[in-house]
DNA sequence: CCAAAGGATATTGTATCCAATATATGATAT
DNA sequence: ATATCATATATTGGATACAATATCCTTTGG
C-alpha cells in the first residue's frame, strides 16, 4: 500500500479543488518514485487515502493521463507511465523547438525586473537540495523567461513537457547533482536577453538543452 | 436546445467507450458551429441527449477541456473555447515548429508504399466536398508522412493541433474552398519525399504552413 | 430609479450503489 | 503434470441521489 497522502499536504491549504490536490500529490509521488513504472493507480486505494469517493479520484487519474504521466487501459484503469529513451528524446526535442521560439517571441519584450525576478528564482534553484523543489524554481525561471511570448498554447505544451521531463531529471540531480556548467550556461541567457542579444539568448537556450540531452543519456545507459 | 446526438452515429458502430462517443460527436458539433463560441456545455442537457448520466459526460468534457476546445471554470462547468487570431497564430507556429521536424525524421524511413497511400488519401480531400470529411483525410495525409518520426509525444501533440485547427479551417474551406495552389503544394511534398530531397519536403511543407497561415488571417479580418 | 441583499432555481461536485468487465483461483480432463 | 474451462474475486464503468456552489430574480432600502 503506497503511501501518497502525505504529499498533498502542500496543496490542501489554499482551497484547492480535491481533483487538483490529488493529481498534484499523485505526480509528485511519481516523481519522488513512491511508484513503480507501469505500476496500476488504483481508484479505491487512491480515494480511501484522501478520504474521498472515486469520483474525484478519476477525475485526477484523467488529468495525468492528459499529462503523458499516466497510460489509460478500457476498464483496466491507468497506470504510471513507462520511461523510455524514446521518450525523454521527444521531450527534449520538442522542448528545444518550442522553447527556442517562445524565448525569441518574449525576449524582446522583458523588462529588467523580470529578468531580475528569473534570476533570484534561478539562485534559489541552484541552492535548494530538494530536487522537486529545484524543479519547481527551474520551471519557474523559465516560464519567466517565455511569459511575454504571447503564445498562451505553446507555454501550456511547454508547462506539460517540463513535468514529465521531472521524472528523468530529478534522479540525475539527486545522484549527481547539476551540471557543472548549470550555472553558467543559465546566467549566460539572462545576460544575453539583458544585453538585447536575443538570437545569442536563444542559441544558449537551445544548446542547453541539448548538453542536457546527452549528459542524462549518458547516465541513463550507464546505469544499465 | 442544442441537437448534438446526430454526430454520434458514426462512432456508436464499432464499440467505442461512451464518454469518447460523446467526445467524438461533441468534437464534431463544435466544428459544424452547432455551439456559440464560449457556450457553456451542460452536462445534464448532454446527458440526456444521449441517455446516459452526466458520469460519462464529464469524461468527455475533460477530453475537450485536454485538447483545447473547450475551457473548464471551477463549479461553472466547461465553455466551449473562444476562437482568436492569437490562438490560431499560435497553433499554426507550433505545426511549422514540430511538423517541419516530424517530417525531417520520419521523411527517409518512408517507403514507395506508404507515400503513395498518402497521396490517395491527399486524392480523397480534394474531391470531398464534406469539409469535416476532408479535415479527416487532410489529417491522415500528413499522418503517414510522419509516422516513421519515431517520436509520438510529438505525433500525439501534432494531431492534437490540427483538431484546434479544424475550427478556423472549416469555415475557410466552407466559404471560399481551398486555396488555388493547395493541390500542387502538397503533392509537391510527396514527390520530394520520392526523390529523397528531405530538406526540400521540409521547407515546402512549413511554406505550406506559412501561407494557409497568411490566407486565413485575411479571410478572418474580411469578415469583421 | 438604482443598488444591494436575500432567497429561489439551476448547475456542478461528490458519495453511494449497482452493473460490466477483467483477473485470479481452482477443478477437471487429457 | 499441464492446459483449459468454470467460477469467484477484484476492479473499473455508470446510474442515482444528495450536497455545495453559482446564478438569477425579486425585494427592499436609499
Amino acid at each position: 500500500m503506497r503511501e501518497i497522502s502525505r504529499f498533498a499536504e502542500a496543496y490542501l491549504a489554499p482551497q484547492m479543488a480535491m481533483p487538483d490536490v490529488i493529481a498534484n500529490a499523485l505526480r509528485d509521488a511519481i516523481f519522488a518514485g513512491v511508484f513503480e513504472s507501469a505500476e496500476p493507480l488504483r481508484q479505491e486505494e487512491i480515494a480511501a487515502q484522501f478520504g474521498v469517493s472515486r469520483i474525484p479520484v478519476r477525475e485526477a487519474l484523467q488529468k495525468l493521463v492528459a499529462e503523458g504521466l499516466a497510460v489509460y487501459s478500457r476498464n483496466r484503469g491507468v497506470t504510471v507511465a513507462p520511461l523510455s529513451e524514446t521518450d525523454f528524446l521527444d521531450i527534449q526535442e520538442m522542448r528545444r523547438l518550442l522553447e527556442g521560439r517562445a524565448l525569441q517571441l518574449s525576449a524582446p519584450s522583458l523588462t529588467e525586473g523580470e529578468i531580475h525576478a528569473a534570476e533570484r528564482v534561478l539562485r534559489r534553484a541552484i541552492k535548494k537540495t530538494a530536487s522537486s523543489e529545484r524543479a519547481r524554481h527551474h520551471w519557474e525561471f523559465h516560464r519567466i523567461l517565455y511569459s511575454k511570448a504571447a503564445r498562451p498554447r505553446m507555454i501550456a505544451q511547454i508547462e506539460s513537457l517540463h513535468i514529465s521531463l521531472q521524472r528523468y531529471l530529478l534522479p540525475v540531480w539527486a545522484d549527481v547533482g547539476l551540471a557543472p556548467n548549470w550555472e553558467a550556461s543559465h546566467f549566460g541567457i539572462t545576460e544575453a536577453i539583458r544585453r538585447k542579444e536575443i538570437d545569442s539568448a536563444v542559441a544558449m537556450t537551445v544548446r542547453q538543452i541539448e548538453e542536457a540531452t546527452e549528459r542524462v543519456l549518458i547516465l541513463l545507459k550507464d546505469k544499465e
